[in-house]
RNA sequence: GUGGGCGUAGCUCAAUUGGUAGAGCUCUAGGUUGUGGUCCUAGCGGUUGCGGGUUCAAGUCCCGUCGCUCACCCCA
């Protein structure tokens, strides 16, 4: 009979430790739809950040960063009552002062609401500004689709010309393109203003009032409440009767018009190519005039980036018109989506050092030495908890640096380190008084 | 919120008709008394997400719950 060796060893543990039975912990993970960002993806997560910054000099663009938490009013002014955001997704609760506030959705009601609140249109016009940050939205989760997200977004507030539109388009493609995300298709529509909304509402009410009865149960809903949405519908009976519907482009006020030509012409210019798609309706309230996704050609579904031009946000949460057009990348998708196409991303970490301590007796020398090196700009790493120096130097070999510097009983006698070439293997002793500028003269 | 699938070691996955868990990788240590990447050996690591039920016996069947996932809704 063969004896299985785990299973024995096993026993003989039980035998030895049998009282420490303990009760189970709790066990805590993350809250529904909530997710943590780990050290493995910290290349993508950094890339991200540091193109973003980058984009925000090019196209000047300054930083603004507001609370996470904001008046549940805020919202339900800003984006309106009927969207599903406000309607069901929304993280809201009271505080002990009985205020209701909420984990904001999206960044551009609170943007709006800090640019009337500080009167930022007097710090420079157009205000330029980007956010970077989470948000909230009690949905179900989903792939690309978390409670709890992180956009990074784009806003241009005061200025109503068309060129604005286009240079945030261009601004969230070339975003993209410099994470190595080059397949994206521009979808464009526009959405119309006050006055010509109206009236292209009516016609296509009066399209779909004959047709009630081919509708599905949402359409029925869609109906009455944001008949926009009617045309956005995947089922195949009412994509087949949106094909004879009325289009907005065709009941356009003349300057929604103008507007639309010149961001289309602006876009063209810079050889971007686009397509119109008329049935792309955003769900939010504020949104006029120029509505655009951006999505990846070669993955089903769901858009990178978002935006538009939202120039009634200002009267909706602060009473005066107040032009303005911004976008938003979701970061989660874009992480997801270069991870799924293996797009890499070199970390821009500089070069570091390795630092071997053999022995307890070097350590107070080896700490002295870590920190000079340090003070002096390096980067240092270190596994001083390992005991072996062949531990220390397979640590030193996982972690890629091209130098260790190793310091023993007999080096730290001498006052000398020894500097070894990790590819060689090649190795050198000097004096530990020179450390900084043999290491420095070593590292390229 | 509605409906379907899944949940075994840190990771990727095994486990015959229900017979109380294995492999590879990783990690740690040793082979080398102060020298990494290869190789060899050993070790750590699981009351099979959690709770309950059926059964002599449950990773395997049933119910609940939590989580993930897919579609819808909607959106970044």
């Amino acid at each position: 009979m063969p004896i299985k060796n785990s299973k024995q060893k096993k026993k003989k543990k039980d035998n030895i430790e049998k009282e420490p039975k303990e009760k189970k912990e709790p066990a805590f993970q993350t809250v529904r739809g909530m997710h943590d960002i780990l050290p493995k993806d910290e290349d993508r997560w950094k890339a991200i950040w540091n193109i973003g910054e980058k984009m925000s000099e090019l196209y000047d663009f300054s930083l603004i960063e507001t609370p996470i938490l904001e008046s549940a009013a805020l919202f339900e002014a800003g984006i309106g009552v009927g969207t599903d955001i406000v309607e069901k997704e929304m993280f809201s609760f009271k505080t002990k002062g009985d205020e209701v506030v909420v984990l904001r959705p999206e960044g551009t009601a609170p943007v709006m609401r800090s640019y009337i609140q500080h009167h930022l249109g007097r710090f420079s016009s157009p205000l330029k500004v980007y956010y970077v940050g989470q948000m909230f939205r009690y949905e179900k989760p989903q792939a690309g689709r978390y409670r709890a997200f992180h956009q990074w977004g784009f806003e241009t507030i005061g200025e109503g010309d068309p060129f604005y539109d286009a240079q945030t388009i261009l601004l969230a493609v070339n975003f993209l393109k410099e994470l190595g995300i080059k397949n994206v298709t521009l979808k464009i529509n526009t959405v119309g203003c006050r006055v010509c909304r109206p009236n292209y509402r009516k016609k296509l009410l009066a399209y779909y009032k004959g047709e009630k009865k081919h509708l599905c149960a949402d359409c029925l809903r869609r109906y009455e409440k944001n008949p926009m949405r009617l045309l956005d519908c995947k089922e195949e009976e009412c994509k087949k009767m949106r094909e004879d519907a009325p289009i907005i482009l065709d009941h356009l006020c003349q300057s929604c018009n103008g507007h639309m030509k010149e961001v289309l012409e602006l876009v063209e210019e810079n050889g971007l190519e686009y397509e119109p798609d008329p049935y792309l309706v955003r769900g939010l309230d504020y949104y006029n005039r120029t509505v655009f996704e951006l999505i990846a050609k070669d993955s089903a579904g769901f858009a990178l980036a978002g935006g538009g031009r939202y120039d009634y946000l200002g009267e909706l949460v602060g009473g005066r018109m107040i032009p303005a057009v911004g976008v938003s990348l979701g970061m989660e998708r874009l992480v997801e989506y270069m991870e799924e196409k293996k797009i890499f991303v070199k970390a821009k970490k500089k070069p570091g050092v390795f630092f071997v301590i053999i022995g307890d007796p070097a350590k107070k020398v080896g700490f002295r030495l870590i920190h000079k090196l340090r003070e002096s700009n390096m980067r240092v790493l270190e596994a001083v908890g390992k005991k072996s120096l062949k531990a220390q130097l397979k640590a030193a070999n996982r972690a890629g640096t091209e130098l260790a510097l190793m310091l023993g009983q007999k080096e730290c006698f001498e006052e000398t380190v020894i500097i070894r070439d990790m590819r060689t293997g090649v190795q050198e002793t000097v004096l530990a008084e020179k450390i900084i500028e043999e290491t420095k003269k070593r590292l390229r």
